[in-house]
DNA sequence: CTAATAGTGTCTATTAGACAGTATGTT
DNA sequence: AACATACTGTCTAATAGACACTATTAG
């Protein structure tokens, strides 16, 4: 195959600086628990999965909601970049953050050819100060149309969320820290989007888990244990690769 | 925080021609299994897992080994530089090839700094024509000094497909076309890096394969039967995102 | 007392681990 | 026959699913 050498000896001359630049993004995808009150003294709050959006004021895409992202700086890296940009929008310092795919479509931006490395970022949305975003519930984002390939970077990312929720403690860093099993429960069913059974969901986190000495309040039923995850300590934010 | 609207002006302001640009590359861990033949008429060859690498010619890590990889293109997609740069080192065309990580610490390229989306790809070792790149076996790599970071990406390939190996049919794009179920096995050990019961694991792997006519021969033992994976059409490449 | 949720006990089904025992081709 | 591997049968342990039953509070 007489390509592949030349293309070969292309690619050992090829001097990036001589092409227009690529350049590198990050956007992040900052899911958050909200819990709003009940409308009857007996029932339970809903919960709801939701996601930091900002609404764009400028062109392209004016107007619509859009991942808070910056560009990666020369002189930072991938995850100190997300760090930065999660920083200046939600206020917080230490969130659990980890890298979830690059997107590289040529015409994802239309301004100019950049590269998106996605991030997902979990808080508790309760704790969370942020300046000019929004948080969004799943559901609406899912029939909004969205700046970008933000919707599909938002898919990609609760497929990745779906995926490790079973097999690690990811989850917890959306919990306050103190959380009653049904709450933690209702977590696992929005993200999984099926019901569980009280008694399996129990015993299968029960090891993740200490309880406390504390019970919920004011609900007309019986009151409800509060617990606290057991690996809380050391495991936020992320490491650089 | 007088610092978050600092730099959220900033970024607003950031123009990413105007800095010194950031070059985008791919690196491919090609993954493959050698057989090699049995020192014993009795005993069965062994298999070993390797990583497609080549030798540099130039500086910087001149003579040390590295992944093959190139720059993105600025009118291809990061997954089309993964298929390139596949293409032009292995001489195939359809290889199981996805997106692992992206590493961006500022000084991995001592020339300039680059930015590498690493890619996984699997394949038959014994089909592929490589042309001047060479098959290292893992346990030689766990004690080589790569160029680059290349050592790290593929620490980082492998838990990838530690992980993946359980819950999908991620191994059979290394598997020639007919296989034996011993054979798959000792794939699964190296990988796993543990020894797994023939019973169980026949078990779980049973609705995966079809068994077919044929069997091994020539060997002073029991003739091993031949096996096809199940969902060989149409799963391999890239998807684009 | 009632509505609504919290939490337990237990039976069954499924899956994984262990390991002995049988099968077979080459020299 | 003997070796080395291929393959099966079956017992046990661990885990998940199902579901009935008990517990507890505010109003």
């Amino acid at each position: 195959m007489k390509r592949d050498i030349a293309e070969q000896k292309f690619l050992d001359e090829y001097d990036p600086s001589d092409y227009p630049p690529i350049a590198v993004a990050v956007d992040a995808v900052v899911f958050g628990i909200s819990r709003s009150a009940p409308d009857n003294y007996r029932k339970l709050g809903k919960q709801s999965l939701n996601i930091l959006l900002i609404r764009r004021s400028e062109y392209p895409f004016k107007n619509k909601l859009s991942l808070p992202g910056g560009f990666v700086l020369p002189d930072e890296t991938i995850d100190e970049t997300a760090k930065r940009v999660l920083k200046a929008k939600t206020g917080l310092n230490e969130i659990y953050c980890e890298q979830l795919y690059t997107f590289g479509n040529i015409n994802r931006d239309p301004r100019m050819r950049v590269i998106s490395c996605a991030y997902i970022a979990l808080v508790d949305a309760e704790k969370t100060r942020i300046n000019n975003a929004e948080w969004a519930p799943m559901d609406m984002i899912k029939n909004e149309e969205l700046a970008f390939d933000h919707s599909a970077i938002i898919m990609e990312a609760l497929k990745r969320l779906r995926g490790k929720i079973n097999y690690t403690d990811i989850v917890f860093h959306m919990m306050p820290e103190k959380f009653t099993i049904s709450q933690l429960q209702e977590i696992y069913q929005t993200i999984l989007e099926k019901e569980l059974l009280p008694a399996a969901f129990r015993r299968t986190i029960a090891h993740k888990i200490t309880q406390t000495d504390e019970f919920t309040h004011n609900a007309g039923h019986r009151p409800s244990r509060l617990y606290r995850w057991n690996g809380a300590d050391g495991e936020i934010t992320v490491e650089n690769r």
